[in-house]
DNA sequence: ATATAGTTTAACTAATTGGTCAAATATATA
DNA sequence: TATATATTTGACCAATTAGTTAAACTATAT
């Protein structure tokens, strides 16, 4: 019972997903979703009262475990370029793994920004800050790292990580064009990203 | 006649890239797009036969003015480095102007990937990479750019220059919580991108 | 075995939505 | 002015879609 339950309920959320990433909200259709996880109509309003219900579950979830893909690099006990190479590392690992996420998350939360309301509530970044800043205190200093700059270095970060994923079809469309494979592009970027991001942050050394 | 139609017809335009804006494909409703541009269903419909001609007329049209900001920049007299502090102020001003059109164009693109294919129909990259080549060929032997990495490193500079429109909603969620204006980070980027971008590459001198 | 509670289904409803049509109105042309 | 042509409208239609309902089925506990 509770396990045939948790099957049932599982395999909804498994096609909520697939079909939630690839049409949004607006996109996805009940039946579709319904079809996916191979049961009626009836029994996917049974569990999930309605689609906002099932959407909201799906999306809180989601959202949820992608942001905390950033969280494990404050916790571990390496240098500042470490923690870099360690992020890209993991968080296009991860987006390996779920291709659809960043341009579904990033979409639906441009279409109705109440949702991210939610989900950052319980996040403080000044605290957060605080803690990296005794971390790496003069790391931080000799890169001219500051309280100020941090919102453009931080955004920056996430942008080289993310943009290859939110930007999947039209980066195809250009590597077709170049003879380049897109997951051979993501599997150098890992690197590419965190020497980039190093060089950039060694070149800030002169400035202050 | 003529007036009125073009007047009509551009009334329609100007609603339809609204709607398509804020709600997408999926979401937006030809009776939103008819009551925003002042007129009746069936005058819509007269003018653009279906919601998907309306759609496609509007995106390609959105589309490929986006990507065509891309192009100045190969035909200036600069060098590399005045290049990317023209482009960044450029493109981020051109978004600043449009700040819904990013997240829209990527979106629809990932949702139907044969959309992009129009427009880079006509864009020959091998040959603009021949003539950035000739070009700067002294500065781009300095900074160890090559036709193998140029693909991370123009996606890189796209990823620094779009991903904060992209993630707009995110991103404004985070800098509530800190205290920090969006509209000041953005006019603060046009700077802090071509930087960025130029500390990373000259960083590079020592490789190779 | 049977009563009970949870699970699953087929058939149905109500609302929304893209699209049509015939009639009315304005505009240009002869 | 009269006629043809283009524009605009209100009312309507057919298809789709989220959500409901009542009945059938299944497993479990007594």
């Amino acid at each position: 019972m509770t396990e045939k339950d948790k099957q049932t309920e599982e395999k909804i959320f498994e096609a909520a997903t697939e079909v939630f990433e690839e049409k949004g909200m607006d996109g996805a259709r009940m039946q579709d979703i319904a079809d996916r996880a191979g049961i009626n109509k009836a029994l996917l309003h049974y569990y999930y009262r309605t689609k906002d219900h099932l959407f909201e579950t799906v999306f809180q979830l989601l959202a949820g475990k992608m942001l905390r893909k950033f969280a494990p690099v404050f916790e571990k006990d390496l240098t500042l370029e470490e923690k870099i190479r360690f992020f890209f590392q993991q968080h296009i690992t991860f987006m390996q793994e779920n291709p659809r996420l960043p341009s579904f998350v990033l979409n639906e939360i441009n279409r109705n920004p109440d949702r991210i309301k939610k989900l950052l509530k319980n996040v403080d970044f000044k605290k957060l800050w605080m803690k990296i800043e005794e971390q790496h205190k003069d790391e931080l200093e000799k890169y001219n790292i500051t309280i100020d700059n941090i919102p453009q270095i931080m955004s920056t970060i996430a942008a080289i990580s993310v943009f290859p994923f939110a930007a999947r079809g039209i980066l195809e469309g250009i590597f077709e064009n170049l003879g380049v494979e897109f997951d051979t592009y993501i599997e150098e970027r890992k690197g590419f990203a965190a020497d980039f991001v190093i060089g950039a942050l060694q070149s800030r050394k002169a400035s202050k």
